[in-house]
DNA sequence: GATCACTGTTCGGTAATACCGAACGAACGT
DNA sequence: ACGTTCGTTCGGTATTACCGAACAGTGATC
């Protein structure tokens, strides 16, 4: 549940009702593509049937939610789709980034996503999928875990190594696949890595079979805004390829670090300065 | 289908407080993109700036607003961002057209949509844009004027002159351009046409100076399910690239109807059966 | 066919709470 | 140093959001 992890201080000026909306709102995005029905929405939000309907109908008023034909089944509604588009279009970096991922996509039929760095965390906010089948879970808004995806890794190699540790032990190192990362120390041999080479890899260090390559961009001031990414399956990529795809992701991390106004950094071979 | 339309009983089992925090989202969604004030959104809202304050923070504490970094103007949060996308893959048509309209946009360079039918209006769920500064306005998920677009006439094509006028009838046929159609006998004329043609135009009927190209795809039962459509500069389309820019169009809208397991309309000569 | 368990929906009563108004310090722009 | 506006805080009160009970349908099981 996303509910309990804002241990902050906000609950004092907080709207009961409207907190209770928007966990009903997360419930049903969390929960199955088909959605869900009142009662079990009700059992979940921990309310009583009649509050859970009277909440769905205001959220339906404004089309937060959509009621799926066969039966009574609450999805998420259009007007989501509508605001995200206006909330991701606020974002100059959606606009910038947007025919970077298309052209990284055509010439390699990769999944491309570009993030932002938010507080040394990738945070997804755009997304080229390959064409095919097949689908990686990549959701967009949320922060993803920074020492197993190639997108929080070539963030956190822009960093010191204190400011990685900071932000290592707000998240933790947990283990996704054998391929994983636990030990500080093994990150930050990995990151001095990606500073050698330029962009991160993540060989099924998130999911097995999945291998990622990702670059940082970065602002007029020179910190880290975000980064772009390349997803595929590990044995469509030979080791060829992967530098190449590697060279490629970096260089086109380069041409949004120009057009923010900044200006790319150049290969190290030592550690990152404070 | 059984969707009520707008001028609906003020429905019974609203949640005060909930109608009013959406009410705000959706003042700052149509506001200005650096954002609104508490005390803006206050008078906006007409609710006192104590009351407008506890909503704000609790849709802060959800990730729907975010704060801009100089001063305290609210913005579209990133968490509209994750729910929309959310939303958008729950419609199967999503993922089926994306790869799509990657591939138009990649041949043509044009700004690329993808809309499902709502109630035979256009409602634009998807988007590719031409790579380049110029930008149209394209928002997602609201349902667009019928008549002024091709993705709406591409709609309209598919049903009875009866369907289309009681469509109108709701609509009206507002005027947008010299070039957009105002009586319900051109707009007759005009979708004979594009049943003969398999493709719909807009040629300035919308904004001066705009073209576009729409053709419908259908699903299983032979409704029209949805449309995708081109948008470019007028004097960048000769009339011959046109044509293929139609040809194109309708060839992809009818591999989508082929993957909905629908069967692709034949270009027809007369009027449509009921 | 009847029972059961379940659903979504409706409605009244009441205690909780969402709202307002006033007041605070701070930041601008006279 | 002025006046104005900002965001934020807090207490009191009447609004209202909540619950529980009861209704009509649906589908499965006996």
């Amino acid at each position: 549940m996303t509910n309990a992890d804002r241990p902050e201080t906000l609950a004092r000026y907080t709207v009961g009702s409207l907190h209770r909306a928007l966990r009903l709102v997360d419930i049903i995005a969390s929960g199955p593509v088909d959605g869900l029905t009142v009662s079990e929405l009700a059992r979940q939000l921990g309310a009583s049937k009649s509050t859970t309907f009277a909440l769905a109908r205001t959220l339906l008023e404004f089309n937060y939610l959509r009621i799926l034909e066969p039966g009574t089944r609450y999805q998420l509604g259009l007007a989501l789709v509508r605001l995200g588009d206006i909330s991701a279009s606020g974002l100059p970096l959606a606009a910038i980034c947007q025919p970077v991922l298309h052209d990284i996509n055509a010439k390699t039929g990769l999944t491309i996503r570009a993030a932002i760095n938010e507080n040394g965390r990738p945070l997804f906010i755009e997304r080229v999928d390959a064409p095919g089948a097949i689908r990686f879970h990549a959701p967009l808004g949320v922060p993803e875990l920074p020492h197993v995806s190639s997108a929080g890794k070539a963030i956190l190699a822009s960093m010191t190594d204190r400011e990685v540790a900071s932000i290592i032990a707000v998240t933790g190192m947990p283990r996704r696949t054998a391929n994983t990362i636990t030990t500080l120390q093994g990150l930050f041999d990995d990151l001095a890595e990606v500073r050698r080479r330029g962009y991160a890899v993540d060989d099924e260090e998130d999911f097995d079979g999945v291998f990622c390559v990702g670059a940082a961009f970065f602002d007029h001031s020179g910190s880290c805004a975000g980064t772009i990414s390349a997803t595929g399956i590990k044995r469509d990529l030979p080791e060829q390829a992967v530098r190449d795809l590697g060279a490629l992701v970096r260089e086109s991390a380069n041409g949004i670090t120009r057009m923010l106004g900044g200006t790319p950094r150049e290969l190290v071979t030592t550690a990152v300065t404070t």
